[in-house]
DNA sequence: TCCGATCGTCGAAGCGTTTCGACTAACCGG
DNA sequence: CCGGTTAGTCGAAACGCTTCGACGATCGGA
């Protein structure tokens, strides 16, 4: 391993000057500049992270902030881990990943006093989320993938959930359908203040009473089986639905499978709508779903260039909601029956 | 942020004191080490993780190498992720991921160099990988979530391919199939090199064989739709085919597609087993697939850990292969028409 | 022609740790 | 009571970089 010193020694220069040439803090004239390179060429050095770490007190070093939650780690969530990494391999920072939840505030506050980072991106932020003060406390940048209740002076990139939401609705109202039931995550994940689930079911409440109809909302664990369940409970209270409504990456397919064994076609009987979905996934069923499909990586790369560009100290705080879009495929259709209650209430032109 | 200097200033100490309590190389008073303890309990003090690094030659940092191919990243791979990240921070160990794949070779030269990283854990290993021989070069210790070809001197973790193979096949050979079909990964990951796809081609062709049986694969793009034309294409050369061995963890919901419009009931009329699969990824279909669980995220667990005791000094190569479990769900069953040809070629009991 | 800027370079002082050599005091066996 | 360990502590020198202040040389303007 080459060092500076052995550079200035070969190219006759001090260390000083090499270090110019490297980060162009002061000028350096092109005869100088030519050796300097050629001696780092023929040496094959590479500057030293850690020294350069801790003379410029920047790790270029970026944390995400990943908590491993029960819900485990869906199509969407590894597409902002991507998205996120990716962004901070093009400015040239690194990104190390930190199993950091919103319980875990005391190894937080550990990361945040070592400045291995120099900032940090929360994902699965909660709406009250202990580690903003924390990070706050320590002084290190953040940005949050996702939102707490209060986010003045925060940096956030979140999903538009409210107008995800009222697009999927207006899709199925204005295909004609008037009974339909919204699949959120578990009631403990709601209770847990787990942003999305909360705000989702808000924006269904909102949709649906705006076009006069009852917004059921129905909770549902993350898998198969939860799905299963749910949709038998919907089928119980509303043994009219014609579009269901599903927030929960895992509870779909079991939402599925409950439809195919009560022989509710998919989509002539039952529309289905999967929100914020990757393309991927929405494929993997059969009709393939019609989904919102969440903005993935993208989410992940802005959120991190947002946070580079306030180290940077070019930008201040960045709000900034995306939303899915709409992508019809083959589980939605019409509304079967158009009973006689369904004119009147205004309507979408759709 | 509170500093060495300050700590012994406030516990009337030297600065070596101080870092000897924290290091434990040498030894202290109990008295001493209490004034020390309780100053920087005082001043909240945590050490600066670059002067760490830089005095010690050791960043506390591994990577994980994680290229972000076409194949994109399944359930299976990010429990590698999840696992990994685990385990470092079990040990204090932070994880920088790279989106660093086997063509980057010049990237990986420059982190390697920066002796930013004390290790790094490479995935997605091709047959013949580059990236081995220049972390060699540099002296970067590292251990595989793969196998290369030639392995000497090699730390590896890898899925036992052929033992889950052969008890895939013994599962379904056991239930009276004989017309096998396996679909693997696309024929251009299989040219890539990439070594699951290459590994359970000859497993399975070695297994079937051996029980004198033709074996017949299938390469799948790795989406539903690649799985549809597969099964499709499996259809035409072999119409009479009662199983489905299936590798391609996106292609499997296209497979059960494709069945489902040719009115082909599973396990009925076709078996299908998922090979390396998560239990959620099988429960998600329906019915339930039968599948070779991954070993999942012990996988990137046991690389990390092998490589850290690697770092330590304690355990010099460690070469491991983990075999998919065999879950029985609802997607296989004794083969449909038994023919007459079935009898003779030493059958096994089950 | 002289002065103040600017250019190009150097030496040295950090950055916050670890670690080596040295020193003192206490302790042990003879 | 003495020489040799050992425990406990200190000061200073790394580690490899950045950055500040200084200095000679060059240059443009009055």
């Amino acid at each position: 391993m080459a060092t500076m010193h052995d550079v200035a020694r070969l190219a006759r220069v001090s260390v000083s000057t090499v270090s110019y040439v490297l980060t162009g803090t002061r000028p350096i004239s092109d005869a100088t500049r030519a050796r300097v390179l050629e001696a780092m060429a023929e040496l094959d050095y590479q500057p030293n992270a850690m020294a350069r770490g801790l003379a410029t007190r920047r790790s270029r070093i970026v944390g995400l902030l990943m908590p491993m939650s029960e819900r485990g780690f869906g199509a969407t969530e590894t597409a902002f881990v991507t998205g996120a990494a990716a962004a901070a391999s093009d400015a040239g920072y690194h990104l190390v990943l930190s199993p950091i939840g919103a319980g875990d505030l005391d190894d937080l506050r550990r990361l945040a006093s070592q400045r291995m980072v120099d900032g940090v991106a929360l994902m699965e932020v909660q709406i009250e989320d202990g580690r903003v003060g924390v990070l706050q406390e320590t002084g290190v940048p953040l940005v949050l993938i996702g939102r707490t209740s209060d986010t003045t002076g925060l940096s956030y990139v979140d999903i538009d959930f409210d107008q995800t939401v009222r697009e999927a609705v207006d899709h199925l109202v204005g295909l004609g359908h008037r009974r339909i039931v919204y699949v959120n995550h578990s009631a403990a994940t709601i209770a847990a203040g787990y942003g999305p689930a909360l705000r989702t079911r808000d924006s269904f409440v909102a949709a649906m009473t705006g076009y006069g109809l009852e917004p059921l909302m129905i909770p549902a664990e993350d898998s198969a089986a939860g799905g299963r369940a749910a949709l038998a409970q919907a089928m119980t209270q509303a043994p009219d639905l014609t579009a269901v409504l599903a927030m929960n990456e895992n509870a779909i397919f079991g939402i599925l499978a409950e439809l195919a064994v009560r022989r509710r076609a998919v989509p002539g009987d039952v529309s289905v709508v999967s929100m914020v979905t990757s393309p991927a996934v929405a494929e993997l069923a059969y009709p393939a779903l019609t989904a919102m499909t969440s903005p993935g990586s993208a989410l992940g790369r802005i959120a991190v260039e947002a946070l580079l560009r306030q180290l940077d100290g070019t930008g201040a705080h960045h709000q900034q909601l995306l939303p899915c879009a709409l992508e019809v495929r083959g589980s939605t259709c019409p509304a079967a029956r158009p009973d006689n209650e369904l004119t009147g209430t205004g309507l979408p032109g759709g």
